[in-house]
DNA sequence: AATGAATGAGGATTCATTCAT
DNA sequence: GATGAATGAATCCTCATTCAT
């Protein structure tokens, strides 16, 4: 359930009021009272308030999920594997700073999705990890990449800084957004490179 | 308020809970009865579920201001700001392990704190972050860190660490936890070194 | 809000039950079992407990006012001022008996309304009395009335018998009312007139 | 359970707030904390909350009725009825504004006392009055007063302006007291009169 | 006499959701 | 499609009173 005016309306007006005062303290009224429509309506196209919550995710997972795709897709045959991760590092960064209040409410309400449907994320969520993952291994196959921590950890120090932007980032200008990721891929793939290489 | 037998029970049980479900998911009824006491009771050490929670802030700020204070202080006059810095990182990062789950409460439920004692935590939290600006400050008038990247995202990479620990570590064993926080450390003192060193 | 077959059997139920037990020991819960309604109903129409000992205070200033006004205007352009006195009196007081209950309501509960209602009570409670008391000054300064003893007294010894109803007043039938209303107004108009004339 | 330093304390602070914010509004903790002693001596010489209550009426009662007696019985046995009373009146008057906070409890919480304490108080009240009353039955009697009134109304008015004191006087000065004792006894007695004499 | 921790019943209020219109 | 009145369960919190010390 998904498209009309109405729809979209109720759907920016959950991620701004989720985002700022956390999905607990949001009530379905204040969502449809800020997006103008009824409760009625809103409950013409969404099952639940946990059907909101969960709209985020989906969103903003399919989206990152298809660029991280397409990126990979694209690369030349030749590419090296340090170009391609540089690549999705700056898009991940980039998008997570567009939809920076979508990723507040991401890794701040997951408990909150209900059971089918946390499971769900975490699945999503991993493949995602385990395709930047691969890319790593394959860095590392080649030699660029340092083999000395673990492959889990070198993935989580890349994804928590996306996860921490929406603590500190806030827009000052679109340069801004360019320049913050690629100084965050930059620390990043420096940490990355083999230590005696 | 803050000892007595049941005022540790209440709040063990309640970081645990809080942990595991999230604060808005958890009735303050849920947490007397897994602390073993009466409503009453609680309410007698405890001014409101809020106050519970800000305790869990409260103590861990306390904890880990208190440490970094007493590693600078000990440090050697003589010893270089590389390895102060090593030795606060490390203490963080193994002290976050230790108490992980409030980590994962501090990082999810501060919209949840009532407003006066929100701005207390997050005032308390710049103040630790400034001060930890500022060893990174002095290796960089020193030559040692890189100085083309804004202090601010040298301090929010490292501390975007710290605040994932509780999305993917899960204690395996106490060597582990040494093991995780020397190669995070590892990490982020590559990428601070000047790149052209 | 303030209609519906809903809001005014609560607003009944509460009348009768604050007047006989007092607001503080009446439990929302008791309001709306009386009414025959449920307690989300009540909160439908009614933003709190204290929404509805306001509309008590309420409907009985608007209606007072409203006929203290429509008796002084209504009064011929040559009526003595005793003449429209008296019957301003009578009203007051053949209205206090058929709001006998509302009476007792507003002058044993004024300290139970939270602060911004008890102020708005207080001043339309003066507004009203200060109307009242014009009338008495014309009369002084037409030389009816005594000027031996204050304005604000003189209002107080009026007022005190409305006020007082509610304490022993019983309706014993309708034609006790105005009996009662036609004696208290002579009481008052007696001890008015100026003891020499 | 009536002496000693702290049950003074105790019922002083009572008063005091329960005149100001009313009975149901004030907690047995505000009390003690006003009275400087714990909820365990408070305790000690009050058996609950009620009791606290009821020493405000008791001993209000007991000092009204006491003057009264003194008052009559004091009375030369040849003064007449107009004399007694006009001193009675003036004496409750000017005792109901020395313990204006007492009345100001008195008539508002009457309702919040248990059962057979409230019909105590009734029924003290009303010997109190009928005592009043047979004094103007007296004067009724000897020719001074009007007969067109029952009997219960003129009681009815007086006590009116009793009650009403904690409504509006508030002290400016001791002479004040002693004026306004006059000259609400003296409106009280002017409409008292027969009307034809 | 005095303490104050503990009890436990009760109260006001919120809110996601349903459903007749 | 849309309304918004109504539901009813759940929640946080208060407070007079007791009792072991």
């Amino acid at each position: 359930m998904k498209d009309s005016h109405v729809a979209d309306d109720v759907m920016n007006a959950a991620v701004e009021l989720f985002a700022t005062q956390g999905y607990a303290n949001t009530s379905v009224q204040q969502v449809v009272a800020a997006a103008g429509v009824t409760k009625g309506a809103m409950y013409h196209y969404f099952e639940s308030k946990d059907d909101l919550l969960f709209g985020i995710y989906d969103s903003l997972l399919t989206l990152q999920k298809g660029r991280l795709d397409e990126i990979i897709a694209a690369a030349a045959p030749d590419a090296g594997v340090d170009e391609v991760l540089r690549a999705v590092c700056v898009d991940v960064l980039e998008t997570s700073i567009d939809y920076i209040k979508q990723g507040a409410v991401f890794f701040r309400s997951m408990h909150m999705l209900t059971e089918p449907r946390r499971q769900e994320v975490i699945r999503r969520r991993r493949a995602y990890h385990d395709e930047f993952a691969a890319l790593i291994a394959r860095g590392q196959r080649e030699g660029d990449y340092r083999t000395d921590i673990p492959l889990a950890m070198l993935v989580a120090h890349f994804f928590s800084d996306v996860h921490y932007l929406s603590h500190w980032y806030s827009a000052e200008g679109p340069e801004s957004k360019t320049l913050v990721a690629s100084q965050l891929t930059d620390l990043f793939l420096t940490s990355l490179r083999r230590p005696d290489a």
